[in-house]
DNA sequence: CGCATCAATAGAACGATGTTCAATTGTGAA
DNA sequence: TTCACAATTGAACATCGTTCTATTGATGCG
C-alpha cells in the first residue's frame, strides 16, 4: 500500500553503499524544492541532482513513477489534520474549525497545494480520520442518507475547491513578464461597458481574478473564505433545525 | 494581446506555402485532443503531427509557448457566458442561472477544465461579461465595498473551486490500474474506526472522494453543486435583507 | 573467518518532450 | 520580373521520465 516494501525491515540506515536515503527524506526534499521553485519546474533529475544522488534512487525508493511520490507528498501534508477539532464543541463549531485547519495546512506548501486536489481525487482524501470527523458532525446534526451526501459534497467541493482555487499557480514563466501582462489586461477594463467591473478594480483586481501575488507576498482571500464558511455552515444549521424529529445531540444511543 | 500579429491583416488563406492553418484551427485541435486523450498526455508535437505539421508552425502561430496555447483554449471556453441570464429575473436568480451556466460550460470541456481554473487566476476570468454579470447582481442586492468583495470571493472560489474539484483528473494513467488502486483504497476503510465513512462508502465513494468516473461514465455532483449553490445564495440573499436603507432594486438612478 | 545474499546505489540508454534557429517555399506587390 | 515577406520545414539542443544492467558493500549464516 504504497510503502513499496522499501523499508520493510528495521535498518535504519541500510546495509550497503547506502547514503542512508530515506522514503521521507526524499518526499521532504522534494517538498522543499516545489516550494522553492514551483511544482511546474520540479522535476525527479533535479531531485535526484539536489540529493546528490542517481534518479535511479528515487524509483527504488518510492515506488513506480512520479505519480507515487506526489501521492506521497500528499498523505504528508494532510496527514494529522483531524486533530484540530475540539471533540466538546457544537458540530457546526467543529466543522468550521476542522476547515479552517484544512486551509491553513493546505496554506503550508502553497506550491505543493494542486497536488492535494488533484491525489484528493484519485487516492481518496490521504486523512480518512478527517473525513470520519466532517461525516460525524453531519451526521450529529441530523443529517443521513442523500441529505448527508450533500451536504457532505458541498462542504468538501466547495471549501477545498476554494482553497485549491485561490493556490492555483499563475503562469510558470517566475520573471515578471506576467505581472506585464496582468496589468495590460487591467487597464483593458472598459468603464463603459463594465462599469462595475472598473469600480471594484482595486478591490477585486488584487484579489481573486488577476493577481495572486503583490510584491511577492501572498494575497489574503481569509474575508472571502470566512464569508464561504459561514453561508455554507450557517445555512446547514438552519436546514438541521427543519429536520422533524431529532435533538441536537446525538441520533444513536449516543 | 494574445494575437501575436499573425493574423493582423485579412488574408484568409495566407499567401505563401500555407496549408492554410489559422489560429483558431489550432485552438480548436488542441481542444479535441485534450478531450480525446486527456490533458496530462497532451503535447504539442503530437497537436502538430495530427494536423500534419511541423511543430514550429505551432509557435509561430500560437505565439511563444504552450502556455499561451492553453490561455488562448480558456478563453474560448469561457466565451460568450454571461448570455446565459434573464435580465428580468431577480438577483438571486439570475446568480443561480449564471452559476449553473457556468458549471454546464464547463463540463462540456471537462478535461480541458484544470486549464480554466489555472487560466482563471493568471489572466483574469476570459469573459469579463461575466464577471460583471456576477458583480451586477451583488450589486443589486444592496452588496458594495467590502461586503461586495468578500460576497464575490465567496461565490467565485466556491462555486468555480467545487467545479475545478469534481473535474480535477485523476492519475494519468488510463489503463484500470487506478480503479485496482481504489478498490484497494476502500478495503482499507476500518469499520471500527471510521464507522461513518464506512458505512456512508456506497453512497460517497463513487462521489466525491475516490472515483471520478464509473464505467467510463462520468459520475454526477449535480445534488452537491444544487445544495451549495442554495445555501450560498439563500445566504446572501438573508444578508441583504438585513441591510440598512437599501431597497430591494436599483440603488442608484436606475 | 569467509562467503554468498541482497539492499542500495550508479550510470548508461531510450524515446519523447518544449523550444529555437537557420533554411526554404511560394505568393502578392512593386 | 523581381523582391519582400508570410508561412512552413527540418534539424538541432537540452531536458525529461523511465528502465535496464552493473556494481558496491554491509550483513547474516555457516
Amino acid at each position: 500500500m504504497g510503502t513499496t516494501e522499501s523499508q520493510r525491515g528495521r535498518t535504519p540506515r541500510g546495509r550497503a553503499a547506502s547514503i542512508g536515503l530515506s522514503r521521507a527524506q526524499i518526499v521532504a526534499a522534494a517538498v522543499a524544492q516545489i516550494e522553492a521553485k514551483g511544482l511546474a519546474a520540479f522535476s525527479l533529475r533535479e531531485l535526484a541532482r539536489s540529493l546528490g544522488v542517481s534518479p535511479a534512487v528515487i524509483y527504488w525508493h518510492v515506488g513506480g513513477a512520479k505519480e507515487d511520490l506526489f501521492a506521497a507528498i500528499a498523505a504528508t501534508i494532510t496527514g494529522g489534520l483531524a486533530e484540530a477539532q475540539d471533540p466538546s464543541a457544537i458540530w457546526t463549531e467543529r466543522l468550521r474549525q476542522v476547515f479552517h485547519a484544512y486551509r491553513a495546512s493546505v496554506h503550508c506548501h502553497p506550491k505543493v497545494s494542486p497536488l492535494l486536489g488533484a491525489q484528493m481525487k484519485s487516492n481518496g482524501v490521504a486523512s480518512l480520520d478527517w473525513i470520519e470527523t466532517v461525516l460525524v458532525a453531519l451526521a450529529e446534526g441530523g443529517f443521513e442518507g442523500d441529505a448527508l451526501r450533500d451536504a457532505f459534497n458541498a462542504l468538501i467541493g466547495g471549501l477545498c475547491g476554494f482553497v485549491t482555487m485561490e493556490l492555483a499557480p499563475g503562469p510558470a514563466s517566475e520573471d515578471g513578464a506576467w505581472e506585464e501582462r496582468v496589468a495590460q489586461r487591467m487597464a483593458e477594463v472598459d468603464p463603459k461597458t463594465h462599469p462595475l467591473t472598473h469600480a471594484a478594480l482595486p478591490q477585486l483586481a488584487n484579489r481573486i481574478f488577476v493577481l495572486r501575488w503583490q510584491n511577492g507576498a501572498q494575497v489574503s482571500y481569509d474575508d472571502g473564505y470566512a464569508v464561504l464558511l459561514d453561508l455554507l455552515i450557517d445555512g446547514l444549521a438552519a436546514r438541521a433545525a427543519n429536520f422533524p424529529n431529532t435533538s441536537p445531540a446525538e441520533p444513536k444511543h449516543g
